[in-house]
DNA sequence: CGAACCTTTGAGTTA
DNA sequence: CAAAGGTTCG
C-alpha cells in the first residue's frame, strides 16, 4: 500500500488575499449543492487548490468529474474568473464533454470559458495572436501530414537526396518526434540529426522549417514548438500568460510529451518574479540534468540501425536513452514558485508513447513540481467485479507504474470470457451472432461496442453486420478533415484564402483533370523559385508567355482566371455560397458525380457536410483557422447502432458490453510495437489491454482466432500472452458459437482449435503453447490446416478467380440467422432493381427473399444484404 | 503528356 | 488484398 504523499505538502501563498477570506467562510459553512456525492478522495481534489496537485485517476474512476467540479469550485469560490483558467485536454471530443457538463453544472456560464480547449487549438490561439513574433503571419496554416510530406519531398529533391533509401515519410516522422520533445533544429542532437540522409537530416529540418515560415505555415507540431520558443524569446509575452492564468487543469496527463511538459511548466511558474532564469527550462540543457532516475531498465534498449550503423556517431557522447532522458526532464528550477497546476491522469492508461507521449512526466510529477500533493482515485464506479479483476491483474504484469488497487463495490457479474474461432472470418460471425443475442435479451445496440487494436481488423465486422442486417457505426476512422475529398475542397478554399499556399495550390491544380501533369507543374516550380514568387504568381506569368503548350497553357488560364472570379466574389457571397460556387465551377463535384466507384456518393455526402459544418463560423478566415483542429464529423446519428473503434479511440470510453476480437500473438500485442520498442512496448500493450477491459461495465468478451490473413495471405497464429495472465478464478472460456454451423461440413478436423475448455491447466503451461507454435510453423507451409487448399486459391489469385472466393461465401450465410431480424413484409425492391449501396456500390438485384437481396454489385459481386441498407439508384 | 495498366510493396495506434 | 509506384500505350 502506498500512502497518499509523502511529501508534506506547502500551499503557495495565497494571491488574493480577499477572495481567500471567501474561500475560508465557504468551507466552513455548508458544502455547495456541487460537492455532494463525492467521495472523500474526490471532494480531496476538487477542494486542494493551491500548489501543485496530481490526481491518479484509474479508469472509472470520476476523472471528469473531478476536473468539472473542481473549475466549478474555483469559479464559486470567487478564486479565479472563468478567462483565468487554462484548462487542457487532448481531444476535442474530451474539451466538448467538458464544457457540457460545466454547463449542466454553472448554468450556462461556460461561454466565457475561452482557454478551455485542447493542447494544440490553445496553442495555435496564442500563436496567431503573437504570429508575428515567431515569423508567421496571424492567419497561417496548419498543414496536414500530407502537405508535410509533399514539401519535404521537394526539400529532398533539392538536397539530391534519393527519396527511395530516405524517404520522406520517414524525415516527417523524425522532425515529428523532434518537435514532441521540444527540439528545435539547433537543439536536435547531433547524432541523431546525422542518422538521416547521409548526415543531412538537421539540415533539412532547419530549411524545413524555413520554408514554413515563407509558406506561412506551421504543422502540428508548431503549435506547441513555436509557443515554446515564443515563451522564450519573448519572456514579456510569458508573464502576460503566467499572470493572466491562476489555475491550470491538464487532464490526460499521462498522454503529455516533452513539449507539453515544457509548455506547461512554463506557463505554470509564477510570473511574479520577472527573473526566473528561463534557461532553466530551455530543453537539451544537458549538464543540468538530474542523474538520479528510473534509467536502469533495459527497455530503452534499441534494436534494428542503431548507432554502430553511423560510424559519424560515436562522438556522441551520450547513449540515445540517456539523452532522452535529460532531454526529457532538463534542469528545473526548484525555487521557482509554482502556479496552482492540478494535472489529472492515470498511468496504466499511458497508450500514446508511440506519439511521444512521456509516461515519465506523470512517474516523475512529484519530483518535477516539488511539494505536489498527490491523491489516488481507487474506487471504480464503473466495472463489475470479475471485469475489474481481470483487468486490475491484467495490468499488475507491468513493472514501470505508479501503483494503484482498484475496488468495486459493484458484484460480481459476469465472468470475463475468453472464445477461441478457427479464423477471423469466424470470430466475426460469433461476435454478430452473440450481439444479436443480446439485442433479443433486449440489451440496447448503443450499448455493445467493438474494440480492435488495429483498423484494418474492422472491415470483417462490417462485412459481416451488413450481411446481417446489424446497424453498426465505425467510430473514429480517417478524420473527416483528412477524407482526400474533403482537403481537395479545403485545398481550393486554401489558394482563395491565401494566393502563397503553393502546397494547396499544387494539390488542386490538376483536381479534376485539367491537363496539367507533372511537367506543367515541374515548369512552374523552376518559374517560381527562379524568381522567389508563390506558384500562383508564377503560374500567372507563365501563362501569359508561350512556354507552355496551348493546351496546357488554355487550361491554367482558366484556372487562374476561375481564381480571380472567386477572390472577387469572396466580398459579395456568403463563404459557404462560395464553397459551393468553387466546387461547382471548378468541376470538382462533377468529378465524383460522374465517378462510378463505390465511395463515391458518400464523398458528395461529405462535401455537403463540409458546406454545412461552414455555417458555423462567420467568415472563410475563420473556417480555415479552425478547420485542422476542430473538425469532427459527428452526423448526428443517434439511432441505435453498435459501435466499432479502435482500442485507442476508445480511450474515455464505456459500455455495457464489450467485445474485444483478435487477443492473438503478433497482433496484440503488436509484434512491431515490441520489435521497435521493446520490453516497453509490451508495457504499453498492456496497458492498451487494461484500457479495453476497463471499458466494460458487465459484460467484457475476448477472442482468438488460430488464423488470421495478414497480408493477404494467411498465417496460424497463437493466442495472446495476456490471456494467460488473466486471473483463472474472474474467466470463463466458452467455445465458439459461429463456427458449429459449419465447422463440420468444412472438415477442418484435427487442426480445429478444440481443447480451449483446458485454461488454467494445459492452456497455460508452456509445452501447450509449443505445441500451437509448432502446428503454426507446419501449417504456415501448406496454409491454414487445409493441406495446401488456401494455397493453391492464392497462386490463382491473378487469374481472375474471383467467382471461386464469392461462391465459397454464399453457403456460409444460413438463413436461419437472419430470421431475427427479417420483417416478413416483401421487399419493396424488384428483380433486376438497380440499386446503391453505402459501402459495396452499385448493382442490380438478383434474388428477393423477404427483406434480404442478393445483389450483384459491380465492384464488390454478390453480396446478400438486407433491403434497408440499400437504396434505389 | 496523360491515362491505363502492371508490378511491387506493405497493413499501427493520432492531435 | 489494397494502395502506391513504375511502365507502357494512345
Amino acid at each position: 500500500m502506498t500512502e497518499p504523499s509523502k511529501l508534506p505538502h506547502h500551499g503557495v501563498p495565497e494571491h488574493q488575499p480577499a477572495a481567500g477570506g471567501i474561500a475560508a467562510r465557504a468551507r466552513a459553512s455548508a458544502a455547495p449543492q456541487y460537492l455532494t456525492g463525492l467521495n472523500p478522495e474526490q471532494r480531496d481534489a476538487v477542494e486542494t487548490l493551491d500548489g501543485p496537485v496530481l490526481v491518479l485517476a484509474g479508469a472509472g474512476t470520476g476523472k471528469t468529474r473531478v476536473l468539472t467540479t473542481r473549475i466549478a469550485h474555483i469559479l464559486s469560490q470567487g478564486r479565479a474568473r472563468p478567462h483565468e483558467i487554462l484548462s487542457v485536454t487532448f481531444t476535442n471530443k474530451a474539451a466538448r464533454e467538458m464544457k457540457l457538463r460545466l454547463g449542466q453544472m454553472l448554468g450556462q456560464a461556460v461561454e466565457g470559458m475561452p482557454w478551455l480547449g485542447t493542447f494544440h487549438s490553445i496553442g495555435g490561439r496564442i500563436l496567431r495572436i503573437h504570429a508575428e513574433l515567431v515569423q508567421l503571419k496571424s492567419n497561417f496554416t496548419v498543414l496536414d501530414v500530407d502537405d508535410q510530406v509533399r514539401l519535404l519531398k521537394q526539400l529532398l529533391q533539392a538536397e539530391n537526396i534519393d527519396d527511395k533509401r530516405w524517404p520522406a515519410r520517414m524525415l516527417a516522422g523524425l522532425i515529428d518526434g523532434w518537435k514532441n520533445r521540444g527540439l528545435t533544429p539547433s537543439q536536435v542532437p547531433a547524432g541523431e540529426a546525422a542518422v538521416f540522409g547521409n548526415g543531412k537530416g538537421g539540415k533539412l529540418y532547419a530549411s524545413y522549417q524555413e520554408r514554413l515560415k515563407i509558406l506561412n505555415a506551421a504543422d502540428f507540431g508548431d503549435l506547441l514548438l513555436e509557443n515554446i520558443r515564443l515563451f522564450r524569446e519573448h519572456p514579456d509575452v510569458l508573464r502576460q500568460y503566467q499572470n493572466r492564468f491562476k489555475f491550470i487543469l491538464v487532464d490526460e496527463y499521462q498522454d503529455t510529451n516533452v513539449a507539453q511538459y515544457l509548455w506547461l511548466r512554463l506557463l505554470s511558474q509564477a510570473a511574479s518574479k520577472p527573473g526566473v532564469p528561463l534557461s532553466a527550462v530551455i530543453p537539451g540543457r544537458i549538464e543540468d540534468a538530474n542523474p538520479e532516475s528510473r534509467g536502469n531498465e533495459d527497455s530503452s534498449r534499441d534494436s534494428g540501425s542503431g548507432p554502430s550503423d553511423h560510424p559519424g556517431m560515436t562522438e556522441d557522447p551520450l547513449p540515445a536513452s540517456r539523452a532522452r532522458e535529460q532531454i526529457a526532464h532538463p534542469g528545473l528550477a526548484p525555487s521557482s514558485p509554482l502556479k496552482n497546476i492540478c494535472c489529472v491522469g492515470d498511468d496504466d492508461q499511458s497508450i500514446y508513447g508511440w506519439r511521444g507521449a512521456e509516461v515519465d512526466n506523470i512517474l516523475r510529477f512529484e519530483h518535477d513540481f516539488p511539494g505536489a500533493k498527490v491523491i489516488r482515485l481507487e474506487r471504480n464506479y464503473r466495472s463489475t467485479g470479475h471485469i475489474l479483476a481481470a483487468a486490475s491483474h491484467l495490468i499488475a504484469h507491468n513493472e514501470g507504474r505508479l501503483g494503484k488497487t482498484l475496488r468495486t463495490e459493484d458484484v460480481d457479474g459476469e465472468k470475463v470470457t475468453v472464445t477461441g474461432s478457427w479464423d477471423s472470418e469466424e470470430e466475426a460471425r460469433a461476435i454478430g451472432e452473440e450481439i444479436e443475442e443480446l439485442q433479443r435479451a433486449g440489451e440496447n445496440l448503443n450499448e455493445v461496442a467493438i474494440l480492435v487494436r488495429a483498423s484494418f481488423q474492422m472491415r470483417e465486422f462490417e462485412d459481416r453486420f451488413v450481411t446481417l442486417g446489424l446497424p453498426y457505426r465505425v467510430i473514429g476512422g480517417p478524420r473527416f478533415y483528412e477524407r482526400a475529398e474533403i482537403r481537395d475542397a479545403l485545398a481550393y478554399l486554401r489558394v482563395i484564402n491565401s494566393p502563397a499556399d503553393d502546397l494547396a495550390f499544387e494539390r488542386i491544380v490538376n483536381v479534376p483533370k485539367r491537363g496539367l501533369g507533372d511537367a506543367t507543374v515541374q515548369m512552374l516550380h523552376d518559374h517560381a523559385r527562379k524568381r522567389r514568387i508563390p506558384l500562383f504568381e508564377a503560374a500567372r506569368a507563365v501563362v501569359e508567355t508561350d512556354e507552355l503548350k496551348p493546351k496546357a497553357r488554355g487550361s491554367l488560364r482558366d484556372l487562374i482566371l476561375h481564381f480571380d472570379r472567386w477572390r472577387a466574389r469572396r466580398e459579395v457571397t456568403s463563404h459557404t455560397e462560395l464553397a459551393e460556387i468553387v466546387l461547382d465551377e471548378s468541376g470538382y463535384t462533377e468529378m465524383w458525380q460522374k465517378d462510378r466507384s463505390a465511395d463515391a456518393a458518400g464523398r458528395l455526402e461529405n462535401l455537403k457536410e463540409l458546406v454545412r459544418s461552414m455555417e458555423e463560423f462567420e467568415n472563410l478566415q475563420g473556417f480555415l483557422e479552425h478547420i485542422s483542429l476542430v473538425m469532427d464529423r459527428d452526423g448526428g446519428a443517434d439511432d441505435e447502432a453498435v459501435s466499432l473503434m479502435t482500442l485507442h479511440s476508445a480511450k474515455g470510453l464505456e459500455f455495457d458490453n464489450v467485445f474485444l476480437p483478435g487477443w492473438e500473438e503478433g497482433l496484440f500485442p503488436s509484434q512491431r510495437t515490441l520489435d521497435e520498442q521493446g520490453r516497453a512496448g509490451l508495457e504499453e500493450e498492456r496497458r492498451l489491454a487494461h484500457v479495453g477491459l476497463t471499458r466494460a461495465r458487465r459484460r467484457a468478451k475476448l477472442y482468438f482466432a488460430t488464423n488470421r490473413r495478414i497480408h493477404g495471405t494467411w498465417s496460424t497464429t497463437i493466442p495472446s500472452r495476456f490471456l494467460d495472465e488473466l486471473p483463472a478464478p474472474n474467466v470463463e472460456i466458452t467455445e465458439s458459437k459461429g463456427g458449429s454451423g459449419w465447422g463440420g461440413s468444412g472438415g477442418y478436423g484435427p487442426s480445429r482449435f478444440d481443447n480451449v475448455e483446458s485454461f488454467g491447466s494445459s492452456y497455460t503451461t508452456p509445452g501447450w503453447q509449443r505445441a500451437q507454435a509448432n502446428r503454426a510453423r507446419n501449417q504456415n507451409r501448406n496454409g491454414p490446416g487445409r493441406g495446401g487448399f488456401e494455397e493453391s486459391q492464392s497462386s490463382f489469385q491473378n487469374s481472375r478467380n474471383d467467382t471461386f472466393s464469392r461462391n465459397k461465401r454464399a453457403p456460409m450465410v444460413i438463413e436461419g440467422e437472419l430470421v431475427a431480424k427479417s420483417t416478413g413484409t416483401a421487399s419493396e425492391f424488384s428483380l433486376d432493381d438497380r440499386v446503391f449501396h453505402q459501402k459495396f456500390g452499385y448493382g442490380n438485384v438478383v434474388k428477393i427473399d423477404g427483406n434480404k437481396l442478393t445483389i450483384a454489385f459491380e465492384k464488390a459481386g454478390e453480396k446478400k444484404v438486407v433491403d434497408s441498407f440499400v437504396e434505389r439508384a
